[in-house]
DNA sequence: TATTAACTAGTAACGATTATTATTTAGGAA
DNA sequence: TTCCTAAATAATAATCGTTACTAGTTAATA
């Protein structure tokens, strides 16, 4: 994606386009890694030597808001990030510090047609987050 | 689950039936609302006022360790813990900060089935981790 | 181009968690 | 039971990811 579509895509969701945000949203987006804050700081850095940390992150908090970017949570002691496209899982290991995507649009399917059918008392779905722990081989 | 069983559990686990370790089991599994490690140190400082906060983390980290306890990571800033019974899922909600344990089998079935017949290239699941973000009713 | 609300840089502060260390204790051996 | 020792704990300092603050800057609109 190139950074009319990014400066697009923040205009529509009500953000400024700021330098600073498109290089976040680019970084984020050309990374598979999901990377922390401070690592995506210093991908960024390289590009764009005068941008803060605190920028990076009060971005991404940013972007989150706006639904351009997803946390991730882990067994790890820090946020790291994704850049959303579509609908996924991510596969994690701890003792690597691991993370992927994980696409399967049959799984997907799968739990969606349970939840058509199966209503869960007092509590109504809005966003399925599944992670499944392992080891890479 | 009474005091000898307690300490039976953490015999079997290879870890020493300390006072301390006694209380915290106690106490989360008491519980419902998946305490972080400051709400169950609050809680135990009731019947056992000497209790350090460190040792709430230290234990809660042994218990991780050994399989009798899990980290529940959320989109809140702090980790909760859940005293493992059974395999089930969590629902949550990130305004209320509340998370709920979701005991469904059928789900678990299904998912487990599904990646009997479906492996996924160069990944061995060993846990599947299932939030439900939402809203409580 | 001028205006201004929104944004950023730089840094201090915060708070959950972990490290440290002197003291205490659980559990096995005598 | 008592003794012994490795392991655990209490108290507190340190760590570090993240957030708050504020003076200066900028994107977007007229």
């Amino acid at each position: 994606m190139n950074k009319k579509d990014i400066i697009e895509k923040l205009n529509k969701s009500g953000l400024k386009a700021t330098h600073q945000r498109v290089a976040v949203l680019d970084a984020l987006m050309k990374t598979k890694t999901h990377p922390s804050a401070e690592e995506l700081y210093k991908t960024i850095l390289k590009q764009y030597p005068t941008i803060s940390l605190a920028t990076v992150y009060k971005t991404l908090e940013s972007l989150k808001e706006v639904g351009l970017v997803r946390a991730i949570k882990t067994d790890c002691d820090y946020v790291r990030y994704d850049a959303i496209t579509t609908n996924h899982f991510h596969l994690y290991n701890p003792e690597q510090n691991k993370l992927e995507d994980y696409y399967d649009n049959d799984l997907k399917s799968i739990i969606d047609n349970y939840f058509k059918n199966k209503k869960i008392d007092n509590f109504e779905i809005k966003e399925i987050n599944l992670q499944l722990i392992g080891e890479f081989k």
